[in-house]
DNA sequence: GCGCTGGATTGAATCGTCTAAATCAGCGGT
DNA sequence: ACCGCTGATTTAGACGATTCAATCCAGCGC
């Protein structure tokens, strides 16, 4: 009935437990004969590892935790898959948090993540100056931020240039010739929020005569871009801006969304530009303009330098490496594209 | 440096390592004195418990695996999340696995989670008879179906009863006067598309004089949809379908953009209608009608099932919940929401 | 026939935590 | 002064796999 352990397997192919872990790990210093009998006698009891024995035995997980704002977004889950591809490679299981971009559901994860002693953590933190994370670092868990530029280069981290992509987006919508531009995103304190605005505000003041108004909201979702699309709807057409830049997709959606239902056209009445360029932004009502992070590739790459990391953990060096964002304009942002 | 166990907790706090045991699972027990002692000495060496070794101890673990088809697919990370509320009232973690429906990856993932002895797992089958799968059952981890039926009864499932679905889509499309209708799905062979071309196919047939034309796809994904939808748009108007159902919303947004590409109009030339009601489905370029399934409420109930069938072993009796879908129609399939 | 070599195998210690049984200290009752 | 009791604490195995030093043995050269 219970799983079978080591011990019933070298009982039944009469060796000791020694040789079955050989079988398992060392095949090559068997001999073929005993290997064989073993091997027979594993599957005829079923015999399946047991990890957590394995785990303790070698102090070390398999398993590295992936921390998340948000599994729902497809940034993240991109993300995730480019992670795992890597992990997949190296025999390593991936396990998907959600922080839901709440510091106490990060807390959360980390604990438990920590306790598991796991083979290493990615995450996108919500302060990467998070003491708790620190102290955890400090206690021995290998972490690589995501997404996140380490900024003490106290740790490795893979992202992309936020700064950039919010310059980006503010110079194309001010080559459009917007001049009162929004700005959607939060919170403030996020420092990717805050990159991509203090991108589009050193365009926005390079211009000189262009206004850009910020618009925070508690999180970066289609509930909170329709939110905020409709308080902007609702402003006197004089002074509500002419284009707008989501600080995500989703917030974008959900801003297009409100704008429809305020019969405001887009990109006539109303440019969008989003960021993460996720596979929806494409198909949306009128399809979005997008900033585009490499996200398969965030994820691939910060995989691969944990894995540098525990593998050669004397040599190594923590690193960061930043990715260029590029602009995809669609109709959202481009009148000579729209349909009227 | 490396983290300290429980060992040298105690000896810090001057008590045994059975007493800082107790501290941390059965506190009434300590007196309050010495419980505060263990409990400082925790805080200032930094103490993190270590979930391999109690995990071995303990003989079970408390994570539970969840594999997907398709962690991209919001559909799936919403019943995740709804899995996850229910799991975190139980001090239980989550790990989302994507099957990516290959048989191949999904035998994989419950390798690896039956190695690590996960406290169960809660799977969307690629085949429900699959003798891995029974087999990984019979050596003792409780499984239950995700949004699947277990046919034999020997399993406890959650599912949506697709034929029902099937029967809302083409009751639906038929009362708005199609007579040629396509269905998009695949593979067949899975019992969710099977069952959903089922429900579909039986109200065709009692109508009478409509067609049903299937096309079969690989994966149930964005680009397999728009794919679909190129060779549909290609076929002569004369004997092309006027309506199309999904076999789920991915492949229906795909489906909606070929249309666009091919100038085609919806739902004029060609209504639409998916299936799982996922949030980007109301915000596509033209909103679309989906057989909604209430994806949180699968996984909240699947991991309840779970809990209770591990917690009270002896009692209790597999059960197959299924829950009904609903229509909801937009404009992807209504002419007289249609903007023109 | 002896000792040696080297490949194959064994045995025991170990990882960190939990728990049942044993021990201990203190105290009230007789 | 002693017994027995209660409540607090300690002790001593597990749990299952890994690993390394120790052992075993067959074969070989001399």
């Amino acid at each position: 009935m219970a799983t079978p352990s080591i011990k019933e397997v070298a009982q039944h192919a009469g060796v000791s437990v020694g040789t079955v872990s050989n079988v398992l790990n060392r095949p090559s210093i068997v001999a073929p004969a005993t290997r064989q009998r073993v091997l027979d006698t594993i599957r005829e009891l079923g015999f399946v590892r047991n990890e957590a024995a394995r785990h303790l035995r070698l102090g070390r997980g398999r398993t590295v935790g992936l921390v998340v704002f948000d599994v729902a977004n497809p940034f993240f889950t991109d993300l995730a898959e480019g992670a795992d591809e890597v992990a997949y490679e190296h025999d390593i299981v991936v396990m998907l948090c959600n922080s839901k971009t709440d510091p106490v559901r990060e807390g959360h994860h980390l604990g438990q993540l920590e306790q598991q002693r796991v083979f290493g953590i990615l995450i996108t933190p919500y302060d990467s100056a998070d003491p708790g994370l620190h102290a955890l670092v400090a206690r021995g868990t290998p972490v690589v931020l995501v997404d996140r530029t380490a900024d003490g280069g106290g740790l490795c981290s893979v992202s992309v240039d936020d700064q950039v992509g919010g310059r980006l987006a503010g110079k194309h919508l001010i080559e459009s010739g917007h001049r009162r531009i929004a700005f959607i995103g939060g919170p403030l304190g996020m420092q990717q929020v805050a990159d991509r605005l203090a991108g589009i505000t050193s365009t926005v003041e390079k211009a000189g005569d262009v206004e850009l108004q910020t618009f925070e909201v508690a999180v970066m979702g289609v509930a909170h871009g329709r939110e905020a699309g409709e308080k902007i709807a609702a402003l006197p057409r004089r002074s509500r801006p002419t284009a707008a830049f989501c600080g995500n997709d989703l917030l974008a959606l959900g801003f297009l969304q409100a704008m429809a239902a305020a019969g405001l056209q887009v990109p006539e009445d109303m440019a969008i530009v989003g960021y993460d360029d996720i596979g929806f932004a494409a198909a949306a009502a009128v399809p979005l303009s997008s900033v585009r992070q490499p996200a398969g590739q965030l994820g691939r790459t910060a995989m691969q330098l944990l894995q540098e990391e525990v593998e050669d953990a004397e040599r190594h060096r923590h690193r960061q490496v930043i990715f260029q964002p590029d602009l995809v304009v669609r109709q959202s942002s481009d009148y000579t594209r729209s349909s009227r």
